[in-house]
DNA sequence: TCGCTATACCTCAAAATGTTAGGTATTGTT
DNA sequence: AACAATACCTAACATTTTGAGGTATAGCGA
């Protein structure tokens, strides 16, 4: 049983991408794949926001692509550059910020006390 | 120096606004200079967001308005409903089910252990 | 060989959400 | 008198996400 996404996306698809792409290259198909078994089915990234995010990444200069031809298909290797790295730095700063307020701010034990 | 929003506040406003409307009938404005103060200023909630939820909220029937005039203003105080108050908790869960996910992802120590 | 599933890319219209930049009106402060 | 604070609001625009498709090849079982 997949789970569709939440309201609480904004953004996280680009979060993940960049995060993946930083230990290896891949494609897109794959990363898709890739999101949906490193957590159990909880979570699953639509191709219909997969692939647009990756042209956008790509267009400002976070990603690079190379087609690659397997087996008769055509894959899209992407691979991130210096400037997708330091997006992903502070994507990742800014989610630990904002889910640390809010949180706090629902009663939970203040995420600072891990890490 | 107050925090512009983040990319990752997609139904945070609504979270936190119903979360605030459980303890006790708040005004709009009041509620805009809570989430502000609750945080030293880390987060702050749009008024162009803030009011159309709050709308939003009652015409869904989660909150009740009620108009009250004090010192020549008209506050319009809200009070959450049974269905706000269930709303709350299958966001809150959400939230915490997304979170989760993603802070596992990102690398950091999964948020299954506090709590 | 037929049909189905998986792989692999993609797009478009509509909905939802948030930002920027205003507006009105009263009260309190300088 | 001028300005900040209180207190409500909206409209235009941009961005993100969803739902629902579309194309094409490869592999497998009946």
């Amino acid at each position: 049983m997949r789970r569709t996404n939440s309201d609480f996306m904004t953004g996280v698809p680009e979060l993940l991408i960049l995060k993946l792409l930083i230990s290896r290259d891949m494609y897109g198909y794959e990363i898709a794949r890739e999101i949906e078994s490193a957590n159990g089915e909880g979570l699953s990234i639509s191709e219909a926001i997969l692939y647009p995010t990756l042209h956008s990444l790509e267009k400002r200069g976070c990603l690079k692509a190379k087609r690659k031809t397997v087996n008769g298909r055509t894959r899209v290797y992407y691979s991130a550059t210096k400037s997708g790295r330091v997006r992903l730095n502070s994507m990742m700063a800014e989610w630990q910020r904002i889910t640390s307020i809010v949180s706090e701010m629902l009663g939970r034990r203040a995420d600072a006390s891990i890490r």
